[in-house]
DNA sequence: AGACCGACTTAGAATATCGCTC
DNA sequence: GAGCGATATTCTAAGTCGGTCT
């Protein structure tokens, strides 16, 4: 299919061929996968390879006018661009050696057809933009007509009316300014961008000391500290409600790091923390919080205009000829670090950044950012081959901090994009690369046998590769190949299945991983003689780590790592499950139910958790309370339709009472059939209750799949991602055809 | 080979906002 | 229009993984 053209005149790009391809080559698919059936925990796919080595290619552009007009910081740089970009529009070749991975795989992009970008996409897209204009004024007008509605109400309609006519405007404006980045060559190797300019980050308020009335009592006397003191205290206090304070490791912690902070005399004085009565400090911090939260409308509406001045002035970069949102443009705050799980650093005092600490990456040619008065920064960098704006190391652990690009920026997206390609070649080699390490569970080499093993559990499990960490830096948290023998029980039997592996470890974010899995006897073979002669403690895998399994896997597949599977068994699930679940007849709304159940079983499959609601117990309570009265009902229904029927029966064949009967036969169906639909409703909020499927959705499932699903079932996108999500994934949004095949 | 570092993605909690009901 | 639950957004911790240094 290799320089295969789009035969339709929208130029959108169509993955029939790709599809067709697939679809033939599952057919004559190995047989590597079958072993790999029967999870425990999902129905993953044991999706046979189709050996399709997706052959679209390089797409070039050919002129780059940018949709948004060249800012004066870009000017002095325009010459670089047009002689870079000329002619490179991205568009299909036929040259099938294509080394760059991400050319190698279905680079699909969109509109392609466009060459000419300049004019003639302009134009179009004006009349593109009339278009969908004048559609959604159509139906606005409609709505009108059939809601006739009382004068009063009536002018609050309008003014919802022209609000919504407002959003309507600006959502069409944003599409038009987009930056359709995906339409583009991509820039040599390494280079992230050729022009970078913004105005550094944005710096958290000064401490404001206390105010005299609020005072800091040690052993029952008033203690009037130092402000430094009195910050770090403030800390401790804000957080007072916070099962954090009542940990001896944070209590220590923090008491350690905040006699740093005191005077020669404050830490003469302070030697105890219990003694500590920050009551008084806690109280202005709740009467701060309620105050903000009963200000009135106008005061509401002046903060949120004075943040929006700060997003406006710090929160965007002019990255190459576009304006880009920054993700996080503000600097991190002082405070107690709040480590997860038993970590051992909580409690600890992250320190005030200062200006001196930061290190600023802007263009060359771009005007550097000036630092906040009477400070100046720790270091002004020009590196094109990384994509932070800025930097600084934290005093924790000493890692490095960064500031970076939003989501929907070009950075990240045209990242993510490749990410999923990557994912989709898996699916091709995916075959190979289980029948391999099937195989080398036999090997004669230790290490290669653990490999295996742990490639199995990885692709089987979409366990996290897991590195080595520093012990005590950290809270103990293990991956596939850190687990230790204490995390894994071998049953012979179990619930009736043979060879069954019990995991039990804190993986991620100390999130608990529990799962019991039949595997196939070699592993489980295996298994018993990794944990011979080890003890509790000592590591399953003791032949093995992430690099080395990296590097094999490299040796498979260009690009190929631990995390592909993931992301790959995700999207594969996802897509299976969608196939499997969802029905062109049903309701927009069962549509949506099965959308989520797909992405649950990819959420259960990623093991992404999360605390049950504070609100979920009652929320819950209050359901069933609905239900318990919903039953009620039900049984008065049951005894009204037997007092009739014996009523019936008693005089015979009276007509009326024939209808009654009829009439409370079809109440108790109907209040049973509530019933049950109430009672579905609460086994899938209680199945959700430790579920987070926001993860999965944003970093695991290929955006093209939801939006071909979304495109055959005719369910409107804005049903399946929120604004955010749509602007993370418009590339997809935009590229995709409802013959998508991941 | 292994420690360490840098840059980036992935993660759940906390907080803010939305939109519905009373 | 207050209150409340659901949803969206923000925040920043905690991973992955490649490169470099020793």
């Amino acid at each position: 299919m290799g320089g295969e053209k789009d035969a339709e005149g929208d130029g959108k790009t169509k993955h029939k061929a790709t599809k067709l391809k697939k679809l033939s080559n599952h057919e004559s698919a190995g047989a590597g996968g079958d072993t790999l059936k029967n999870s425990a925990k999902s129905n993953k796919s044991t999706e046979k390879g189709d050996g399709n080595s997706h052959k679209v290619k390089k797409l070039k552009t050919e002129t780059v006018e940018s949709p948004n007009k060249p800012s004066k910081f870009v000017k002095q740089e325009d010459d670089d661009f047009t002689v870079k970009k000329k002619g490179l529009k991205r568009k299909r070749i036929k040259d099938e050696s294509a080394e760059d991975l991400f050319e190698t795989t279905a680079t699909p992009t969109s509109k392609n057809k466009k060459k000419q970008h300049t004019k003639e996409d302009e134009s179009d897209r004006e009349a593109k933009k009339k278009k969908s204009r004048e559609k959604k004024e159509k139906t606005v007008k409609k709505e009108e007509g059939e809601h006739p509605v009382s004068k009063k109400t009536k002018r609050t309609k309008d003014e919802v009316e022209e609000a919504k006519q407002r959003k309507i405007k600006k959502k069409e404006e944003e599409e038009q300014n987009r930056w359709r980045w995906w339409e583009e060559e991509k820039y040599e190797d390494g280079v992230k961008w050729k022009f970078l300019e913004h105005k550094g980050p944005y710096f958290p308020p000064e401490y404001q000391p206390l105010p005299d009335n609020v005072h800091f009592y040690y052993d029952g006397k008033k203690v009037k500290l130092s402000l430094a003191a009195e910050e770090v205290a403030l800390f401790f206090a804000q957080m007072l409600d916070h099962e954090y304070t009542t940990k001896k490791v944070f209590r220590e912690n923090f008491f350690k790091d905040w006699r740093k902070e005191m005077t020669q005399e404050e830490r003469v004085l302070i030697k105890d923390l219990d003694k500590c009565d920050f009551g008084e400090l806690h109280a202005m911090h709740k009467a701060k919080v309620e105050a903000k939260k009963s200000m009135t409308k106008d005061e509401k509406q002046a903060l949120k205009e004075a943040n929006e001045k700060i997003v406006e002035e710090f929160g965007y970069c002019l990255l190459d000829h576009h304006r880009e949102r920054i993700g996080n443009f503000k600097i991190e705050p002082p405070g107690l670090f709040r480590g997860r799980g038993e970590h051992p650093k909580q409690g600890m005092l992250k320190k005030r950044i200062q200006p001196e600490d930061i290190i600023i990456n802007c263009g060359k040619e771009s005007k550097v950012p000036v630092a906040p008065a009477g400070h100046s920064w720790k270091e002004v960098r020009h590196d094109n081959t990384v994509t932070w704006l800025a930097s600084w190391t934290e005093n924790i652990q000493g890692l490095i901090k960064y500031i970076m690009l939003n989501a929907n920026s070009k950075l990240k997206g045209e990242k993510d994009w490749e990410k999923y390609e990557v994912a989709r070649k898996l699916k091709s080699h995916v075959d190979d690369i289980r029948n391999q390490y099937l195989s080398d569970l036999k090997s004669k080499e230790m290490g290669v046998r653990q490999r295996a093993v742990a490639l199995y559990f990885i692709d089987k499990l979409a366990l996290r590769a897991g590195n080595e960490k520093e012990e005590g830096e950290t809270a103990d948290t293990v991956g596939c190949c850190s687990l230790r023998v204490e995390h894994i029980t071998l049953h012979e039997q179990l619930d009736g299945s043979e060879c069954v592996v019990e995991f039990d470890f804190l993986g991620k974010d100390s999130i608990r991983y529990y799962n019991k899995v039949p595997v196939i006897k070699k592993v489980f073979k295996n298994l018993k003689l990794f944990l011979e002669r080890k003890q509790p403690g000592d590591e399953l895998f003791d032949r093995l780590n992430t690099s080395m399994l990296n590097k094999h896997l490299s040796s498979l597949m260009p690009g190929l790592t631990a995390k592909v599977f993931r992301t790959y068994n995700a999207s594969i699930t996802l897509q299976q499950q969608l196939k499997e679940l969802t029905n062109q007849s049903e309701s927009v709304a069962e549509k949506l139910l099965s959308y989520n159940r797909a992405n649950r079983a990819v959420a259960v499959l990623c093991n992404h958790q999360r605390a049950p609601p504070k609100t979920f117990e009652q929320s819950m309570a209050n359901l069933q309370a609905k239900i318990d009265a919903r039953k009620e009902q039900l049984a008065l229904a049951k005894t009204e339709l037997k007092q009739a029927k014996k009523e019936a029966k008693a005089k015979g064949s009276d007509h009326k009472l024939q209808t009654l009967v009829e009439r409370k036969k079809a109440a108790v169906r109907r209040c049973e059939e509530q019933l049950l639909k109430m009672e579905v409703q609460a086994t899938d909020r209680e199945e959700n209750k430790q579920i987070a499927l926001g993860t999965s959705k944003l970093n695991y499932l290929d955006p093209r799949i939801s939006v071909a699903w979304c495109k055959n079932m005719g369910v409107p996108i804005e049903k399946i991602y929120n604004k955010t999500q749509r602007d993370k994934f418009a590339w997809a949004i935009d590229m995709t055809e409802a013959d998508f095949e991941f």
